[in-house]
DNA sequence: GTGAAAGCGCTAACAC
DNA sequence: GTGTTAGCGCTTTCAC
C-alpha cells in the first residue's frame, strides 16, 4: 500500500527494549518517527504542529518536510486522551430526515469545523427508551460539548448530561430554565405574531394545525390567547402526529373542513411548512382559492417555500445563525474563554409573501 | 454538581506515587475506581463490561454494582486508543442540507448504533478545497470506517484514504473502478429505463432538466441513448446548478416551453423530485395540465411524492438499505470477519403514480 | 526554545 | 476465570 518505504520504517526499528512483548500499534507513523526524521524531540514535534510560534524556523522547517515525507497524520485519538480535549461535538436530533433542523446542523458542522472540531451525530428517536443509550455512547466519547435540538425527553437523561459535566447547547427554544446554555427563541411570541398578523389581515375565523410536540403545542395556546384577547371567535385546531408531513396537512384540511361545513376557516396557521404545503395541496385539489378563499402560514421557511405557488407566507427562524451560535458557545468554553453570555434569542420573523 | 460524594472519591486517595507531579485528568471515575470498588483488577472490570461470558457471575455483579452506584460512563477515547479501534465511522456528503442522502444518513447512523458505533458527520460541499481539510480531520479522529456519499473530487484525496488504509464504503453508484467497498445502483440503468418506461408510454417527444453533478450526467446520457434506440427525436435538455431546487425547477420549465413553442415536450424526466415539483408548479401557474399536457418523472422518492397533486411518478432508490449496508460491512470489517461481498447493488424501481 | 519523565484511561498479550 | 505488565500515541508538568 505505501509506495514510499524506508523513510517510515527504521527509525521505529533501535528500539531499546529487545523485544519483550509484540503489541500492534496501529503501524501508522507516529509523532516518535516525525520527531526522530526531524532530530528533535517527540514534544519538541508536536509543538511544532500545535503551536509552530514556540518552536525556531529551523526545527519549523524540518518538522514540516518529515511530516510532508511520510504523510503523517496526528492521531487525535491519542491527543485527545492526553489533553481531555476531544475535539468532538456531539449534536443530538430526533431524526436527521426531517428538514427542520437540517440547516442548524449543517451550520454547526460548518462552523466546528473551521476551528478544528468534529461533528458527531446521535439520532434520539421519538421513543425515549433510545435516549439512554445514546446519551452513554455520547458521553463515552468525551465530546467538549453537546449540542441538543428538539427536546431532550427523560429527566434522567437531563441528570446524566449535568453530572457529565460536559458543556450542553440547548437550540431551537428559550426556556426559562436551561440545562446550561441556549440559543432558541420564544415559541409564544410566535403564536402570538402570527395571531395578530392574520387578524391585521382582517380575518376572523382562524385555524390552527399543529403537530402534537411540545413546541407546537406552546405555538398554539399563544395563537389561541391571542385571537381570545382579539375578539375573534374560537380557534379551531387540529393536531397531527410528529413528525409532521405534506400528507398530514392534507388530512388536516379535510377535517378543518367537515367540522365546520358553514362557516369555515379563513386562515390557517400550520406548524410546519410541509404541513403547510400539505393544506395548500389539498385546496387546490379541491379548487379552494389561496389566498382568497383560505389564508395559509407556514413554519420554518422551508428553502423552498418561496417559489411554491402561491408563494407561501411563513416564520422564517434563522437556522444559520441557530447552529453558528452553538459552534461559538462551544469552542468559547471548550478553550477556556469565560462566557459571559449564556442564552442568545435569535427571534424570528414573519415572511410576508402570497398565500396569506 | 455531583450530590452523591463519598462513593467516588476514596479509592483514588491511595495512589502508591507520593505525589510527584500533578496531573489532572478529567476528574471522571475511571475503570480502575470501579475495579477497587468491585475488588478485581482493572482488566477484569474491563471484561465483565466489554465481554461479560468471560467473568464469573459474582464479580459481574459487583461490577454492575459499582458501575451503577458511581454513574461510571466508560471512556472511548482511551479505550480506542489502546484497541486500534475507536468505534467511531465518517460519513462524508456534500451537504446533510440537501434531502438526498438524508435517508442514508439517518439508516447509518441508526444501524451503526446497534452495534454500538458512533457517526461522525463531514461536509465536503460543492469546492475541492475543503475536501482535503475534511480528510485529514476524519483520518486524525482514526475512524473504522468512511462512508462516502457523492463523490469525491480530488484524486489526492482518494490516494490519501487509500493510504490511511481505513475501510471506506462508496455509496450512492456503481462505480467499475472501487476505491473499496461499494453500494449503490447504476445511474446508466435508471435513465435507460425511464426513457423506455415513457416511450412505453407512448411519449415520443422527450425532455429532461438535470443537476450538472456527475451522476445526473450519466443518468442523462444513458436517457438519451435509449430515446434514439427508440427512433425517438432528440432529447431536449435543460441543465441547472447542483444542488438542484424547486426554483430551478420552475425555470427549466420555462426555458423547455420557451425553445420549442410549436413542438412542447410530452413528457420531462427530472433529475430529483424537488426539479420534478418545481416543474409541477410552474405548470399549474400557467394552466398547464399535469399529466394530460405535460408527464412528469421525478427521481428519489422523496417523502411526500406520493401525496403531492398530482401524485409524482418517479424513481425510487432505497436509502434506508445503502445505509443498513454500508454499516453492516464497516462492521463486518471493524469486526475482522472476512467480507466475500464487496459490492452490492440496491437497484432501483420506477413507482408508477399519477404524474406520467 | 527545547527536553525528560510521567501518565491520560484503557486493553492486548502473556501468565497462572 | 483472573491478574500482571506493558504500552496505544500523544501532551502535560517541570527543568534547563
Amino acid at each position: 500500500m505505501n509506495p514510499d518505504p524506508g523513510a517510515t520504517a527504521d527509525p521505529l526499528a533501535e528500539s531499546p527494549h529487545p523485544a519483550r512483548r509484540a503489541r500492534r500499534g496501529s503501524g501508522a507513523v507516529t509523532l516518535h518517527a516525525i520527531a526522530k526524521l526531524a532530530g528533535v524531540a517527540p514534544i519538541t514535534a508536536s509543538r511544532a504542529l500545535n503551536t509552530p510560534d514556540q518552536v525556531s524556523a529551523k526545527v519549523l522547517q524540518k518538522v514540516t518536510e518529515a511530516v510532508a515525507s511520510t504523510g503523517y497524520v496526528r492521531n487525535h485519538i491519542a491527543g485527545g486522551l492526553a489533553s481531555t480535549r476531544s475535539r468532538l461535538v456531539a449534536a443530538v436530533v430526533p431524526t436527521v430526515a426531517g428538514p427542520v433542523f437540517l440547516q442548524t446542523v449543517q451550520a454547526l458542522t460548518a462552523a466546528l469545523a473551521e476551528h478544528g472540531y468534529q461533528l458527531m451525530l446521535g439520532q434520539s428517536g421519538y421513543v425515549d427508551s433510545r435516549e439512554d443509550a445514546l446519551l452513554d455512547a455520547i458521553i463515552g466519547r468525551r465530546p467538549d460539548g453537546i449540542v441538543l435540538t428538539g427536546i431532550l425527553h427523560s429527566p434522567e437523561g437531563r441528570k446524566r448530561l449535568l453530572a457529565s459535566g460536559i458543556p450542553v447547547v440547548e437550540t431551537w427554544d428559550f426556556t426559562p430554565t436551561p440545562l446550561d446554555m441556549l440559543v432558541g427563541f420564544s415559541h409564544e411570541d410566535v403564536g402570538c405574531a402570527v395571531a395578530n398578523y392574520l387578524i391585521a389581515k382582517g380575518h376572523r375565523r382562524l385555524a390552527l394545525v399543529a403537530g402534537d410536540d411540545e413546541r407546537s403545542t406552546r405555538r398554539l395556546h399563544a395563537f389561541q390567547a391571542a385571537a381570545h384577547a382579539a375578539h375573534a371567535p374560537p380557534v379551531q385546531v387540529v393536531r397531527v402526529p410528529a413528525p409532521t408531513t405534506l400528507k398530514s396537512g392534507r388530512s388536516a384540511l379535510v377535517a378543518l373542513l367537515a367540522a365546520a361545513p358553514d362557516a369555515p376557516p379563513g386562515a390557517v396557521f400550520c406548524s410546519s411548512d410541509l404541513l403547510a404545503l400539505g393544506v395548500m395541496t389539498e385546496a387546490q385539489a379541491r379548487g379552494l382559492s389561496i389566498p382568497t378563499q383560505l389564508a395559509v402560514v407556514g413554519f420554518g421557511d422551508i428553502e423552498f417555500a418561496a417559489d411554491l405557488h402561491p408563494a407561501l407566507t411563513t416564520v422564517r427562524i434563522d437556522g444559520n445563525a441557530i447552529g453558528r451560535q452553538a459552534a461559538q458557545f462551544i469552542v468559547d468554553r471548550a478553550e477556556g474563554r469565560g462566557v459571559a453570555l449564556r442564552a442568545v434569542d435569535v427571534g424570528f420573523s414573519i415572511v410576508e409573501r402570497d398565500s396569506a
